[in-house]
DNA sequence: TTATTTTGGTTTATAAAATAAACTTGTTTA
DNA sequence: TAAACAAGTTTATTTTATAAACCAAAATAA
C-alpha cells in the first residue's frame, strides 16, 4: 500500500519553503517570498507551522534598520523532507 | 521560480488514484479503495472531482448482480499527471 | 421466508487548511 | 511632515479534505 504523506510537507507552499531551505544554509523571509511568489500572510502562517513542527528555525534580526527574518532547516526537517521525497516517489512510480 | 502544482493532483488521495490508473488499463472502485485505504465517501468525492476535470472516466455497470464502478484515466489525465510529476521534480530537486 | 448483514456506493456535515484581506510598526523618500 | 514603502502579523474567508450518516440492493443466517 502507498505510504502516508507527511501532511506538513504535502502543501505547495510549505514544500517550496522546505525545498529552498534544504538547498541553502539559510534564507530570509523576503527571499523566500520572492522565490515562491507567495503573499506575506500565507508565508508567515506556513513558516509558523514549519517552526512549530521543528522542521525549521527562525531568527529575527535587523539588516541595517530594517527587520529581517532568517530561516534555516533543522536536521529533523531535513530528515522529514528526505522521507517525504521517498514516499512521493512511490506515488509517482506506482504505475510502472 | 518554482512551477505551480496542479491543485487537482496535489491531493494525497487523488494522486494515489491517478497513480493507480496511470499504470493500469482500468480499476474499479473497490480495488482503488483497498489499495489506498480510503473511506468510500472520500473516494467517491475525489473520483467525482477527477471526473469533473476530465482526468478520468467512470463507467457504471454490474459484476453479476452487484454494482461496479470502473475508472479509467483519460489522455488529458495522463498528460496532467505527467506534467505534475515534472513540476514536482523541480520542487524535490530545488535544493541540489 | 423474513430479519440481518454486507456490498457498493452517495450525500451531507464537520474539521482542517490554504489563502486573502486588513492591520501594525517602523523606515524611507518626496 | 506627509505619503509611500518594507516587513511582517493577525484575523477572516474560502476552499478542501475527511468523516459520519445514510441508502438501495444483494447475500446470508435464522
Amino acid at each position: 500500500m502507498l505510504p502516508k504523506l507527511d501532511p506538513l510537507l504535502h502543501s505547495e507552499l510549505r514544500l517550496a519553503v522546505m525545498s529552498i531551505l534544504a538547498g541553502a544554509e539559510e534564507a530570509d523571509f523576503t527571499f523566500i517570498k520572492k522565490q515562491t511568489g507567495a503573499t506575506s500572510g500565507n508565508l508567515s502562517v506556513q513558516i509558523d507551522k514549519l517552526t512549530g513542527a521543528g522542521y525549521i528555525t527562525v531568527e529575527k534580526g535587523f539588516k541595517g534598520k530594517m527587520p529581517r527574518t532568517t530561516c534555516r532547516i533543522t536536521p529533523l526537517g531535513q530528515e522529514a523532507f528526505r522521507q517525504y521525497v521517498d514516499a512521493l516517489k512511490e506515488y509517482l512510480s506506482a504505475g510502472q
